[in-house]
DNA sequence: TAAAAGATTTAAGCATACTTAAATATTAAT
DNA sequence: ATTAATATTTAAGTATGCTTAAATCTTTTA
């Protein structure tokens, strides 16, 4: 499998997750940076190899073998991912952009190896599930985006995801990290701002942030 | 550069510089497992590019910036050899096997931090230099092949390079390892055999073996 | 519900990196 | 010095992965 097959079905696996976007050709095009006829020209001929069902105009579907691909180059992303985060001064977007070269030049052995020596994690480094090498994902705690939070709750941060060198170095100023326990101050839902309370300050968060920062409620016995 | 111009140039840097083999396109074909024809394409395609010079019929050469470019992937390969090597359980050939590929997924930023990881190591797991980050290469010491060597004299051991599962379970079984020294007892020149003394014990050993062990003479004050 | 806007597909074309088969040049042998 | 063997190049063709422009379909909106 080349990189441009394994980003594409790896693309469409990310989306089908996040029920939010459509998996047509053209969503697809865009997060890669290619044309829409490259994408269709794409779906077409991986649907002719059963790894993933195209009709005309209709959302992208992976198959169940599309499924297990996009699962193993998840995997070696994540795998090199928390390898580099614990053994190197990298930061959260650093390991991200160089797991996306390093997933498709990873053998198998290689993969293996890395578990092995990371002691089998579950999670990577911005909170996302490692598959196992059958393809098989941890349970995923219930999360939503900060942004639809209630007022008033308490959270603890669990994922951090985004592409921008902005929101990491925002998270890292006030310690948002994985792990840490906030309160949801308030929603400014017709601005689109959440107000938080974490280590005593409350800050105010803008959507474009607050969407990339995943929680999931504190158990209150 | 896609993977295929740097195995291409690499190929090319390194049979320059065992003086022994020739650089026609055949023999580049050969090394990389593809045929003449798309070698010739690929030296004429280089060409344009200034990356190598190419007369018909004539052996291909490196342009400045070809073996520039060439010495930066073989950098990048050394240093992930190295880096496997010591971070893992993985054997000479392994750590060949994986560079091979990681090499051509290395960000120059990657490389730089697993130099500054390693601290600016100078030598590969299998003794080959590592080029620093302006391609200037340490300098070799005055090495032969155990094959060329001669009878009753002292050398040591300073680089292992072979592709072949055999020769490096052959090495390991016979303590064959740089840094130890032999003793080269007989050349049977007829038979191509070279018989050498090493920890005590005597062991004969066919050319080709012996053309992928490199000494230097030990220094008899 | 019909036109306008927007998305998707088709068509034509290009660069890369390969293949096999045929033509041609070089090298080795008689 | 020819001839035969070998190596190299050229030619024609294929698969991948992209492009832009035009055609077509779907969705929105008036
Ligand atoms: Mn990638
Ligand atoms: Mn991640
Ligand atoms: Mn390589
Ligand atoms: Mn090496």
């Amino acid at each position: 499998m080349s990189a441009s097959t394994e980003n594409f079905l790896k693309t469409i696996y990310c989306f089908q997750k996040l029920e939010a976007r459509d998996t047509k050709p053209g969503s697809i095009a865009k997060a890669l940076g290619i044309s829409n006829a490259a994408a269709t020209d794409m779906a077409r001929k991986l649907s002719e190899k059963d790894l993933l069902e195209y009709r005309k105009y209709q959302a992208l579907q992976l198959t169940p073998k599309g499924e297990s691909l996009a699962l193993q180059v998840i995997r070696k992303h994540r795998l090199w991912e928390t390898f580099l985060y614990r053994t190197f001064d990298m930061s959260l977007l650093e390991i991200h952009n160089e797991a996306e070269l390093l997933e498709h030049a990873t053998s198998d052995r290689m993969a293996e190896i890395l578990w092995n020596y990371l002691e089998k994690p579950s999670f990577d480094p911005h909170g996302d599930p490692i598959p196992n090498v059958y393809g098989f994902v941890d349970f995923e705690k219930d999360s939503k985006v900060l942004f639809k939070t209630e007022e008033d709750r308490e959270y603890r941060i669990i994922r951090l995801v985004s592409n921008d060198e902005e929101f990491y170095s925002f998270c890292c100023d006030n310690k948002i990290e994985i792990g840490n326990e906030i309160k949801v101050v308030k929603q400014y839902s017709k601005n689109q701002l959440t107000e938080i309370s974490i280590h005593g300050r409350q800050i105010v968060i803008p959507k474009e942030f607050s969407n990339n920062i995943y929680v999931t409620k504190v158990n209150e016995q």
